[in-house]
DNA sequence: AACCTGACTTCGG
DNA sequence: TCCGAAGCCAGGT
């Protein structure tokens, strides 16, 4: 795999239990703003192999990607055992779950 | 090399 | 807020 793709892996990896971050996010972290896609044939690809935390990764809009009967339902089902709050239609408040890399949170 | 395809994003209307 | 279009990245054909 790219080097790209590997600090990819270590991203998602830290993505602390109990929050939730982008496509977009992970990508500029790593260092490319622009490949929010790669991120998600990433998980894809290794999410198995490495058992990364892939549900904790939602678009930028706060939603979830995954289409109903194809990882939708689990996805959200990961989340809330999570204890992250995640309505019907699938969103999520960015502003309570939102992982942005930092260490420290916004504070309101 | 060209073309298609996504678990994406941003921007306009 | 909610689409649609256009831009983008890389793997698969």
């Amino acid at each position: 795999m790219t080097e790209f793709t590997s600090k990819l892996l270590e991203i998602i990896t830290n993505i602390p239990y109990g929050k939730v971050t982008t496509y977009g996010r992970v990508a500029e972290i790593a260092g490319n703003p622009r490949a929010a896609r790669q991120v998600s044939w990433t998980l894809r690809a290794y999410s198995n192999k490495y058992n990364l935390p892939w549900h904790r990764i939602i678009n930028s809009k706060g939603t979830i990607s995954l289409k109903r009967g194809q990882g939708f339902e689990l996805q959200k089902s990961l989340l809330e055992e999570e204890g992250i709050l995640v309505m019907e239609n699938g969103r999520v408040d960015l502003r309570e779950y939102l992982w942005n890399g930092d260490s420290h949170q916004k504070f309101e």
